[in-house]
DNA sequence: ATTATTTACTGAACATCGTTTAGTAAATAT
DNA sequence: ATATTTACTAAACGATGTTCAGTAAATAAT
């Protein structure tokens, strides 16, 4: 009979339903002014039902940061054709900033914010991270297998670069740039950045 | 007559009262976890009392984060000897680094924690991140003047510098580089700084 | 010395939050 | 027709930041 399975997808439905509203809220005012409360409003549920779906509200926006990375590494797949490994880099650098700035509220989510990660035991790698962290570490690899970055450890190079790029992102999401007007900030992060690419030379 | 100023000194007395029990808290659990109750409890004041010498949460924090500050700069006072502004840029490095693994919930105050900031006004700008943030740009154009970083624009380039550091602080501090073992993380960022401090030659 | 005024402070309330629990009504199975 | 499982919710708990009416004491004015 289909009674069980037909439940099944009802169930999955109403998780969905539950995952897009949050997300669209999420995206609108950001996670800390995203509640439990109006998420149920959106969907016409009451709070309680999406505690039988998700174990609490970080488990729920830890899902949400998991879809994120999906259209993080679509950004990050226009890039991957890019031959000369040093060139790639410089282009990544490019891409996750303007990811960044036109999905401030998934950085936010996926690179900032201390909630989602408590859903991960303290042992437990983060999948996404170290997927990320392993497309730069690869082209770095590349780049030393090359004779480029002499001297350099691999991991520790990777780590400088990453923290170049999430640095910028991370000064202007939380405000911390406020010595330049508004309107040049996000100028100066590119500008920042094509520094910071003369710089591995 | 001395009323008037024992009054004076006594209201202030108060309000250090205040931000030395708020200090106190959130040194000990961070600002999330600080609550205004909690800081009426440790000084025996009820918490509408808090809301006669701040206007707010974030004014109050405001305050803790200007305090911070003086200890930052204090650890940067031990490095603005060096002559050679290049060395110095990249002890600047090493002691930014410093302070922030030997203060972690001051660092998040002062230079990731949202709130605090909203304090200020839309387009005032921020005197002590800006003041560090010259402590930088002095440095780099001193290196300019003297050859170093031919074709880098001096602000852009400090920004690329300040972020290089602040992007491994807050990797680690918001539990984003679980793909490397909790006791190796903190060695790695220092690895990855001198990385960092290689690139600039 | 008595009265008026200012000051310092608080209790209680408001609206919100994440979360849990007891209970209900409907769908399904027997 | 009855029993059981499922899906859901109302209401509550203990928090949070913040506001406001009211009180009691200190000071000033008469």
């Amino acid at each position: 009979m289909g009674v069980a399975e037909r439940k099944e997808r009802e169930k999955l439905e109403l998780k969905e339903k539950i995952i897009a509203a949050a997300t669209e809220l999420f995206l609108e005012h950001g996670i800390e002014k995203t509640s439990i409360r109006m998420i149920a409003d959106r969907i016409e549920y009451s709070p309680a039902t999406i505690y039988l779906h998700f174990k609490d509200k970080n488990e729920l926006f830890y899902v949400i940061m998991d879809r994120a990375f999906n259209l993080f590494f679509e950004y990050f797949s226009r890039v991957g054709k890019i031959e000369d490994p040093l060139e790639r880099i410089r282009e990544l650098g490019r891409v996750y900033l303007q990811f960044a700035m036109e999905n401030p509220f998934y950085y936010d989510l996926m690179f900032v914010i201390r909630d989602p990660m408590e859903t991960l035991h303290d042992d437990d790698t983060w999948p996404n991270g170290k997927r990320s962290h392993e497309v730069l570490t690869t082209a770095v690899q590349q780049c030393i297998d090359n004779g480029y970055f002499e001297g350099h450890e691999p991991e520790a190079l990777s780590l400088a670069i990453w923290s170049g790029v999430h640095g910028l992102v991370t000064l202007k999401l939380r405000n911390r740039l406020s010595m330049y007007p508004q309107t040049q900030q996000e100028e100066l992060l590119y500008d920042a950045l094509e520094s910071f690419n003369k710089m591995m030379s």
